[in-house]
DNA sequence: AAATATATTGTAAAAAGTACAATAATTACC
DNA sequence: GGTAATTATTGTACTTTTTACAATATATTT
């Protein structure tokens, strides 16, 4: 048994860490946040809101736990979406991370700065600054997992607002998958699959003529077997 | 500096290892590879093969060296899925294991025990043994997510022979994603594809009409913007 | 009242999906 | 050599979905 206790000493000592690469959208398009480090290594860098995951505690509840204590947000939607583990990818010593993704409606969630982290800042998706570690990678990972799983999966819903015109989901969808629908076409095709309703009201607000707001049925579209999203 | 170290001790006393949940099939349907582990824990069990990786080693490459230690398999198709994080998954510690699929033509490897693998053979997917660790669970997830992605990637290619028949293409279809399909609807929709050809050759060696043969043809595939799959 | 800005709606043609069963080619057996 | 057994192969009519395309409606601003 103490040969044993010795062969996993070599394995017991690497790190694992969660990134996070949170995704908002607005009138501007789709936008990812970033923190800005005031911690070792690379401080003063921005970069994904990530940390060290503590050993007592769960992945799951690790992976919110970072991202609440960076950035103030908080029962947001997260999934895991890939581990990255190269040997040099950390300065500090062998670090795996497992990187998230979260889905917020910016209207709704205000982040803010909190521990090492000394700002934090919506950025589009185009004009990401440089980013420490394996970040760039991490997000534009992210980025194409996102652009994929959009049209088979009610993700949409999870960044806009409880109320939203057509046009904004419209927008939404041409913003992720750089591409552009039809008008009438895309209502059509939104519309016959019901998972969205009419509530009746009206944009507020705005100098022209106001839209008509819409919302996502939730229980109807699992009613309706859709785990499955909109377009095809 | 020795403050830092003094914190970082904290996070780099875990371990990461790799599970590999490798497909084959054949005419009884859709198998998993287990290995019968000569190993503590859970020595005289059956079990996904993996094992610890070192932390010298980059991920990637400790998911196939792994997998070739334990059952000799070389060169296979190998994706990394999902990581499993729970504090008390693993008796001697704290272990994130990651999870990867490897899926193979069962008629071109001959899967060896080696190592601390004490045998390895194929199961059913319907027919799996008590497994250790939280293994069960890890097998549910890549099954789950083999037949999602079914639909939408050449992956059944990777399982099949290099020379299949069409009844062959669909009878693996059928039985991943549990559901059966019109043989004249599915032949019409598969052959319009353009993504596998005609060999010419016949089948061989069977007690009725022999039935043609065909290929993957994976350059016109690609040509065609089919990292898609075949269904929807 | 006119200009400006965005919202909303329909139709015809093409493509894709679906339901459905008879005939063909081989081996095995008598 | 003929018949039975087994699996392979193929077409058509109907329905549904997708696509291409532009005029009218409703609000605010000037």
């Amino acid at each position: 048994m103490k040969n044993l206790k010795k062969i996993l000493k070599q394995y017991f000592n690497v790190a694992v860490s969660v990134d996070n690469v949170v995704f908002g959208f607005d009138a501007d398009g789709l936008k990812v946040l970033l923190i800005f480090r005031g911690s070792e290594p690379f401080t003063g860098s921005w970069a994904l809101p990530g940390d060290l995951i503590s050993p007592e505690m769960d992945l799951e509840y690790s992976a919110e736990k970072i991202l609440k204590q960076l950035t103030g947000l908080d029962q947001v939607y997260m999934e895991q979406i890939q581990t990255f583990g190269s040997v040099d990818r950390h300065p500090f010593g062998r670090v795996f991370t497992i990187a998230y993704f979260a889905l917020i409606k910016v209207e709704n969630y205000h982040p803010q700065a909190a521990s090492w982290a000394k700002d934090v800042a919506w950025f589009k998706v185009t004009e990401i600054p440089k980013l420490p570690f394996d970040h760039r990678e991490i997000l534009e990972y992210a980025r194409r997992l996102l652009k994929n799983r959009i049209r088979t999966q009610p993700l949409v819903f999870e960044l806009l607002p409880k109320y939203f015109t057509l046009t904004a989901l419209q927008f939404i969808h041409e913003s992720i998958l750089e591409e552009e629908f039809d008008v009438r076409n895309f209502r059509k095709k939104i519309l016959s699959s019901g998972i969205i309703e009419e509530t009746g009201k009206l944009q507020k607000n705005v100098t022209h003529r106001p839209a008509m707001l819409y919302r996502y049925n939730a229980s109807k579209a699992k009613q309706l077997g859709f785990e499955g999203g909109i377009l095809q």
